[in-house]
Order: C-alpha cells, then structure tokens, then sequence
DNA sequence: AGGAGCTTGTGAACGTGAGAACAAAATCGG
DNA sequence: CCGATTTTGTTCTCACGTTCACAAGCTCCT
C-alpha cells in the first residue's frame, strides 16, 4: 500500500510489490477460474476467456494480471498451469497456513465437516469451544478442544489464521485472546465490529447483511412504481414494531 | 442509479433517490449499531459515538446518512430510535421478505437453524433439496421439501429471496431455476460466478476467497524480510504441486 | 521473409469513494 | 436576548478503481 514503484524505466520484469486491494480480492476468482480450465484438459486462454469465466471484463482481468508480471503471450494467450502457479504463489497458497476454528455452533460445524476447507492451502489444526459440553465431541476426523488451550496450539502449530464462529457477545473477548496468543489474521463470521491493534487483519462475513442488501435493492425494484413514495413518519412517538434487527450468523 | 437530482433548490427535505453502493453496504451496519445502542437504553448519539460503534470514521458515517435525508439534529446529535426506523425503512426491514434456502448440506443446516436469521425482515418460507434422502427430515419447526416444488413456493409465498447453498456443480442450474420461477435476488455461497440476467440482483460469499486474501497479506507480513524474494519458476514443466485450490463453502 | 491477424500490456480519461474542513443550525448559560 | 459551544450537513480535494483504446509483440500463412 505504501512502497511506490522508483526502479529504472524499462522492462519492468515483475511489478514491485503493491497490488491494489481490488485486485488482490479478485486473484482467488482467476484461481478458481483457472483451475476450473486445466480440470477441462484446456491449456491456454485468452484474456476474454479468462475474464468470462471469472466474471469480469477482460480489460480489467488484463490490468489485474499485469500488477503481478508479464505472465500472458501477445497473440496468443496465457498459460493457464504456468498463471495458476503464479497466482498461487502470489496469494501465498502455494504453502499451507495453520487455522484455528473458534466457537463450534451450526456455523463451525458446517464449516468444519467441509471438506472442501482444508484441502489446499489451508489446514484446520484445531476446533475450539469454550463450552465443556462440546469439548470432546468428534467432528470428522477432528475433536472439540478447550478454548483455554489456545495459546499452545497457536504456539505449537504457528497458527496465523483464526475463524470466529462465536454469537455475538463473546467475539470480541475470543478476538482480543487470539490476537495476544499471536495470530494475526482473523475472518470473522459474529455479528460484530472487531476492534484489532495495528497488523492484524481482519475480514468479516455477515450473511445478515448481504441479506439486508439484497432486501435494499429489491423494494427499490417493487417500489419503482408501486409504493406511495416513502411514508412519512407521523411523529415522533409510536414507530411501528421495530423490534431487533441486525442478527448474523453468529452462532 | 439512474434518477439523479432535479427538484426545486431549498432544503432538500429527504435526498431523491440514487444512494451510493458502498453507503448502501454501511447501513446494515448503522442499523445494527443502532440497535445495540437502543438495547442499553441510549437514547440520542453523536455522529462521532455511532460512528465508534460502526467502525467507520465520523465524517463518512455523517455523509450516508445525509444521502437519506436530515435525520440529525445539529448541536445535539441523532434520535437512535428514530433513525434506526428511518434506517430500516430505507433498506427495506420494516416489511418481510420471503426466503427459500436451496442446498441443505452442512452450511444450508447452519442456515437454516440460526435462529436469529429468520427473526426480523427474512421470512424462511422453505428448505428444499433434490436429494430425496433429505426431502422430509425436519430441521427445528421446518421440513425439508423437493427442490421440484419451488415454482409453487415461490408464488404461493411471493418469495423474492434465494439462498443457495448446493456445492458448485448444480449452482447454476439452481440459480437458473430461482430465476425462472421469479426470484430476483439470490444470495450464493456456492464456489461460482453465477450468471443471471439483468434485473437479478446477486451476491456472493465464498469462505475460500476471503481466506485467500487473508493469506495474501499474512504471507507479506511474514515475508516482509524473510522469503528470498520470489522464486523464479524454473521453466515451464515441473510446476510444484498444486493439485486444486479454489474451493469454497459449497456444501 | 514479410505481411495479416490476434492478443497482451498499459497510458489516459472517467467515475466513484474517502477524508478534511468549515458554514449552518441548534442548545445552553448568563 | 446574546454569545459560546456543540454537532450536523455539505463542499472541496485527493486517491483509488474501472474502462477505453491502442501500440507493442507474437504467430501463422503465403
């Protein structure tokens, strides 16, 4: 974000680190996007193909593309092993990282039993609940474990990555204790806003939210014509039946 | 989007439509601030209290809400109460909206059991599968139904919502189904860009992305000295193994 | 060998979003 | 009733992201 480009003009062999957040947000769609074409026995694409299948537009796909290097042939495409391997590499999933699981409700039982999850590049190390009834229970091939071992596990297995999947309430204790036991990257999936200290990520998922979004965009396409133009509110007392929004999938 | 401005000058009593996408995404998170706040009793708060509680900075959190109307009372700050109403009937809370969930696998189960999903402005009208081994199993007050029966649902229910939650393989084919039986906003946790036509609003959550750009900057963090700067493929056979990245909460 | 035809990589124009800064409006104390 | 204080609503500027358009470069055919 911060280290510009200051090299001698030229052929810039690689780009000197610094890709947009954008693009990085749009590299892991190219890799299942390539991936998807060399699972088809294809071995090359152009960049309208790519973008296609990765649902964007190919000029957009070709800029992102060219933050990592001259990766394509002119005239003919990209290798899609050789830019699969690159990308990869770039996102950093060509290693494995360490995850932690925290909060083993619906939501981190689902996303334990997924397969799918640690297949490549990453590797689920523990599952965590602080609740003595869960600790034990077996979930593939994988126990419940004590919330309180925390610190060792991330110590013992260099865990880097933690998943929240706690109700609301705890999340941010459970955030503050994975942050002091050393993980500095958290994808959190409570109803809430995480405060972490400078160098530790943060992604949030919020299904409450994407829905209240879709919700958005969808009575602006029944109203269009259809309700009386947005009701005034009469005064200042009896607001109708409001009682609670804002859940997610917290637990 | 479209419809811009063109009214008499003077004070613009509430802002003709046209809110800016990335406003629209933040007030979800107003909406649900503003509900904690109002849980503990607060009855009026600053721009700078509700923007702490947001997570966002105070001049930004100011600028949306302008984009709605003036709601604020200079000197003293907003009515919680009154502004979460006003909040909630611009997203679209205040009414119902019907929701069918397709795919009942791990994460279609955690869907469909949280509890506080359902509670305020989404309606769960069905589950359904095409599985007949899930087709009848009874997940908290619901039934699992036949995937055949959606059109039905769909209009008997008004349902304007769906969710999907199958793996990638039959997403589309899902997707294309909603579309044609009338659902114009589909939420997909499905590992694929889905394509639908115009007027089908869609929105994506896909677990494997966000861990990817979670490890993207883990890697710059631990690489910031460390890794001999990015090895050079040798040649183009010989790739290091790299059997399938790009997974997803499918199923 | 040379030209035709593609496709990449990128410079430049455009649009959207973020943040600083300030004028306008409301309350409160004297 | 007036001035001090507070806090909103808005304007302006800058940074970021997207899209267009085209020169550079590669392959293939004649």
């Amino acid at each position: 974000m911060t280290r510009a480009s200051s090299r001698r003009p030229g052929p810039p062999t690689r780009t000197e680190r610094g890709i947009p957040e954008a693009t990085v947000a749009r590299l892991p769609v190219y890799l299942r996007a390539l991936t998807a074409l060399s699972d088809s026995g294809i071995a090359t694409a152009s960049s309208e193909d790519l973008a296609t299948a990765a649902g964007v537009n190919s000029a957009k796909l070709r800029k992102d593309l060219s933050y990592l290097g001259s990766y394509g042939t002119r005239g003919v495409g990209y290798d899609v092993e050789y830019l699969r391997y690159q990308i990869a590499r770039e996102i950093g999933v060509t290693q494995d990282w360490a995850v932690v699981i925290v909060g083993i409700g619906n939501l981190g039982h689902a996303l334990a039993n997924y397969s799918g999850f640690g297949t490549r590049g990453f590797r689920i190390v523990a599952l965590l609940d602080a609740d003595p009834n869960l600790v034990g229970e077996r979930i593939g091939d994988m126990e419940v474990r004590d919330f309180a071992q925390l610190e060792e596990i991330v110590e013992a297995d260099r865990v880097s990555i933690g998943v929240i999947t706690t109700p609301a309430g705890p999340a941010q204790d459970v955030c503050d204790r994975l942050v002091a036991a050393g993980v500095t990257s958290i994808l959190n999936f409570a109803p809430v806003v995480l405060s972490v200290p400078d160098g530790v990520d943060i992604r949030k998922v919020d299904l409450s939210i994407e829905l209240q979004i879709l919700a958005y965009h969808e009575q602006r396409k029944s109203g269009e014509a259809a309700l009386p133009q947005v009701p005034e509110l009469p005064a200042m007392n009896g607001l109708p039946d409001l009682p609670s929004v804002g859940g997610g999938v917290g637990a």
